[in-house]
DNA sequence: AGCAGGTAGTCAAGCAGCTTGACCATCTAT
DNA sequence: ATAGATGGTCAAGCTGCTTGACTACCTGCT
């Protein structure tokens, strides 16, 4: 594959992944969770499945832990998530979210469907599924780098 | 669609997304151009055609005039751009890549490759080629919003 | 021609989110 | 039992962005 044609594939990715993280953002908002930056998301993501610890949550979003429990601050005292004393070790605290983040977290899987909406129209819904699965195939499990 | 569908893809396009991002970052590091943000790239690639105010680039990357006034001051100081006067418009300045900037331009195509060349190891040129027809396809033409 | 309002760019100050560094509490391996 | 590793927080500092204010220049209307 020509430089140029991996340059294209590049910046339409881009592109794409901006747009939908704006108009995810954005579908969050108009259904009444507001101040949240798209790093919440992410981090929501995380602690969804059964909670974690400030540090697992850091190295999923690829910060330090000092952001990432900056960031814990924010979503407890805005309702989102609260911190438990963990199970097994009396120095972690596990994470976990609240009824509203689960809310919050629901608000955002409707944006999404919402945004992804017009290119179900524009390539049909096998195509999109085909998308999908594409990206499925190459996506890399590590940190989510927001920061570029 | 059903929401969590249209998750599962956004998640997957965001998080190749921000690796791909990465890997051309890294790349161009490797081949010598230091000291630069993925934000310079995407001033480069507006830059690039044939130059751009500061004005055009700021709406290029979602930012207000001032963030970009600075970001062009940076890759000024740092040799890859210089600023000429507008041919049309003696208030504008025309920022146009200096040789060394297109070196890097070339350094980014190159690094872009590399960061493909997985994908087609994985899914086949034919498929990647189908993966970026279909991005560019829902691609916006609007602002690229780094800032997530 | 001359003036009013809009636009390009810069200077300055402030802020938000991240980093590095230091520290304590607790776990784990020897 | 003890040494080192790990989870978490506090504090200070930096960087890239924002808002606000200003000058120089362009454009359209009278």
């Amino acid at each position: 594959m020509q430089n140029s044609e991996a340059m294209a594939l590049s910046a339409a990715l881009l592109a794409v992944a901006g747009e939908l993280t704006q108009r995810i953002h954005d579908g969050v908002e108009a259904r009444g969770f507001e101040g949240l930056r798209p790093a919440h998301g992410f981090a929501f993501t995380r602690l969804a499945p059964g909670g974690a610890t400030v540090t697992e949550l850091a190295v999923h979003l690829g910060v330090t832990k000092q952001a990432a429990s900056q960031l814990v601050d924010e979503i407890v005292r805005k309702g989102y998530a609260e911190r438990r004393p963990h199970p097994h070790d009396a120095r972690a605290r596990l994470v976990v979210l609240t009824e509203q983040g689960w809310a919050c977290t629901r608000a955002a899987e409707e944006a999404a469907a919402e945004a992804v909406r017009p290119w179900v129209e524009l390539l049909g819904e096998r195509e999109v599924r085909a998308l999908r699965d594409r990206l499925m195939r190459i996506a890399p499990s590590g940190p989510i780098k927001p920061n570029w």
